[in-house]
DNA sequence: CCTAAAAATTTGCATAGCTAACTAAATGGA
DNA sequence: TCCATTTAGTTAGCTATGCAAATTTTTAGG
């Protein structure tokens, strides 16, 4: 009934995705949202909450309970910033270090997976567009 | 950082188009979970769980929660069916009869604002796109 | 210095989604 | 007919996410 509805098309592809991720990350204990925040951890250590939400397009409550979760996972630690109290870093632990590759490779594995279905030209082009939409209507 | 990635860029859009959506429904008291089940009921009413959810793209236990809440609102009504002691058939009440055209409408009028941001032509493109995939992979 | 405004996080409350386990009814053989 | 299987729907427990309000710590002005 909705074939042509952006919102419902959208919304309905992004679950199944995150089925896909779902398993891909699976085997580290961790969800997507874990694993691509600690991803980002991993990049840019030592990020603050603030910069962390903002890469990862969430809001920064969001963000707080998601590095709780890591933090209780023992992948992150959160360290008090020298210049602001009101503010902390956040670095990855050893163990998450140790799975820096793997967690990218994982996640390369699905992507490779599904542009081989679609086509690598099909894919880039609609990543492109999701992400010029993201960025008109924002 | 993940510019390329198709999960991260769904979701993300996923997110920002439900705060679109958000408001649209907002004055008639529905999110937009309940306003797109409530316009699959107005639509193919009588119609049972098991068909609505298949429509959805969702699965039956949160199915059965909203067709809840759309109660709660008043919103629809659950009928014994005849032939199956099992199964229930589904049908709006006079109130979401009332509002039936005013809610494809509000969705439609989203839906041209961000035709015209972005081109008629991209979205079309886009959303077919994303429904390939959709098939695709499931 | 002290007070008010601003910034960073947390917490409370709510929705939506999923999986898995469960109840009840229908169906299909032997 | 009776039992095993399938089907319809519900319920419980968990994660992710958002908004709004509360908390803590700075920073800015008098």
């Amino acid at each position: 009934m909705f074939d042509q509805c952006l919102y419902f098309n959208t919304t309905s592809l992004a679950r199944q995705l995150e089925r896909e991720w779902t398993l891909a990350f699976k085997p580290y204990g961790l969800t997507p949202s874990q694993a691509f925040m600690l991803r980002v951890i991993l990049a840019k250590a030592p990020i603050a909450y603030t910069n962390l939400a903002a890469e990862l397009n969430i809001t920064k409550a969001t963000c707080s309970r998601t590095v709780e979760g890591l933090c209780k996972l023992n992948m992150v630690k959160r360290v008090q910033a020298d210049a602001d109290a009101r503010s902390f870093e956040l670095v990855p632990t050893t163990a998450a270090r140790s799975i820096h590759e793997q967690l990218d490779e994982s996640s390369a594995k699905v992507t490779r997976k599904i542009k081989k279905i679609i086509g690598e030209q099909q894919f880039n082009s609609v990543v492109s567009t999701l992400r010029s939409i993201s960025t008109s209507i924002s």
